[in-house]
DNA sequence: ATGAAAGCGCTAACAT
DNA sequence: ATGTTAGCGCTTTCAT
């Protein structure tokens, strides 16, 4: 910077201003020392940046992992939103390890992030402690929460699984089953269908249970359809906690001629778009994952532009759901 | 740090080395340094870290858009051997325009990234200059390259289309298509289809082309079947640059009752998961999206830890792909 | 094994 | 509109 500022005859200060505030330099100077800066090639450190303005446009993300689409999506959409506003993004993945979550919080509060975004609603105490103490802007989503750390965008989970349990209710399934796993969103799920099946005095705690470990694949969606039905051949509807598990539920299905939706009623989750080709077409609960990433960039681009003037109290934002009817269920 | 330093009674010098290289401490001093920074909630800024020693612990990947599985893959993959490491990934989408690469590169590389992925073989000369200029280690991906920037990591999309022609040509279909997008790599999986056509002795030229804005969706695809088939309703083979678009193409030709492979023989690229599950079964190219992520990982992992030492020559990994031939041709 | 001094490259605050 | 002076919070020498 000070040879720019040398070869343009200013000020180290005047070559900052030019780059960061150009309105603020006389015409004649700001062509002078743009042209000085591309004649010599000058790359600003942004890390010099940060550290003398202490905002450093980075947010954190920190997610499971980008190998499912849903979540990939959500990236996505909180990318674009954020990159208008000038913000990078900074991508952690966790694998659905707690202690990984709280080591990527740490890593990126020590990069001095300006904004943090986490999937889920539930935390290790280390991680809601840093984040507190970070004080910045934070959202959670996929899921709503009681008590959120700062703002959320989701929708309910439970509510979506009870949907789905009146769904396949009023079908005529009376002996259910579920395949997830046992994280937190897919808890929600499993507690809706259940609490769907009570309120139809149904038995919640009769539903067979199968849990596969995260991330789950299709083949986990297919094994489980064996399995389950080894156990109790008489279950009618199956709802998937994902769409990638319900499409290995179908795969299974048709190479053991268990005709869908008659002897198995299939349900997923998220709304793929291959979820409207499969065959038979899957029916599931839609939830907008890009909308759910580029609501997030929104809410923190206004906390973060009106430099905190527009920092209203803790919002939870429901994006809702929508039980998607098809072939399937 | 000067709280934590007088707190634990030592110089600040101390606590930096306590935290960066707990070796060269004595254990009473570090027991004694660690109690103050636990006790005082301590979190280091890595950024004046990174300005006083220019390392700055991340990595920067630009791809096309995270909503495409097989990029989303490997960016996982890369995550995962980064963070081994030690290192942050900051990501970028350039949503297939040449001049958001640049200014991505551009804002990553004033960031001290230590080294970046980039996703394509072909950039602009501005890109090459700027990272050329920032002499970090450069991996090019999903594709090979006569001219690397420094190292490369894919496959031959060329080779992958020709496989792709011979496979069509020896099925008996003469009257081929291709569905794709005019961006890089979709276009060397055409040439590689003309010229196996030409080698077959048919023209190449005669390949009927329809192109699609990326990223591509599945009802770009199936809306490409309808084009194709009302210009030249003889067409018996089709390749679609991307198991999506082939998705799209199963779907419209099972809708419309066009049988597949018998009257249009389809192939995809990819291997999604869900090509396997597809009905019929998909026909696609196989590469594996998350080992390019790993490998590239791996190779900017022995450069930047082995200090540059072992920083061969400009190396280009080819890691193949393989026909993967099922139902759908 | 520990400390003192210097500086990384920028921006903030206050001049002028 | 431009310049001067001080840091931002660390890590590097180089001493001791």
């Amino acid at each position: 910077m000070s040879d720019v500022a040398r070869a343009a005859g200013v000020a180290r200060v005047t070559v900052s201003r030019v780059l960061s505030d150009p309105g603020s330099v006389a015409p004649e100077t700001r062509a002078a020392v743009l042209a000085a800066v591309a004649r010599l090639g000058y790359v600003p450190n942004l890390n010099a940046g940060t550290l003398a303005s202490s905002r450093s446009r980075i947010v954190g993300a920190i997610l499971p992992t980008l190998s499912n689409a849903w979540f990939a999506e959500t990236v996505d959409g909180l990318s674009v939103a954020l990159s208008q506003a000038g913000y990078q993004l900074l991508v952690g993945q966790t694998r659905y390890d707690d202690a990984e979550e709280e080591r990527l919080v740490g890593a990126f509060v020590g990069r001095r992030v300006e904004a943090m975004v986490l999937v889920g609603t539930t935390h290790a105490p280390a991680v809601c402690e840093r984040l507190r103490r970070a004080a910045v802007p934070v959202v959670e989503c996929w899921d709503l929460s009681d008590a959120p750390i700062d703002m959320v965008v989701g929708f309910s989970n439970r509510a979506a699984g009870m949907a789905v349990g009146r769904h396949l209710w009023a079908r005529g399934c009376r002996q259910l089953a579920f395949v997830g796993s046992e994280e937190g969103r897919s808890r929600q799920r499993l507690q809706g269908l259940r609490e769907a099946v009570r309120a139809e005095g149904g038995d919640g705690e009769a539903v067979a249970v199968h849990l596969v470990q995260p991330p789950s694949s299709i083949a986990d969606g297919a094994g489980a359809v064996a399995q389950l039905l080894a156990g109790r051949p008489g279950i009618d509807g199956v709802f998937c906690s994902n769409d990638t598990l319900a499409l290995g539920v179908l795969d299974a299905c048709r190479r053991q001629g268990r005709a869908v939706p008659d002897r198995l009623a299939v349900v997923g989750f998220s709304d793929l778009p291959v979820a409207a080709v499969a065959v038979p077409a899957l029916t599931t609960v839609r939830v907008n994952a890009r909308a759910l990433g580029e609501r997030a960039g929104e809410l923190l681009r206004a906390r973060l532009l009106d430099g905190g003037a527009a920092a209203p109290a803790p919002q939870v934002h429901d994006l809702g759901f929508e039980l998607v009817v098809r072939e399937s269920a």
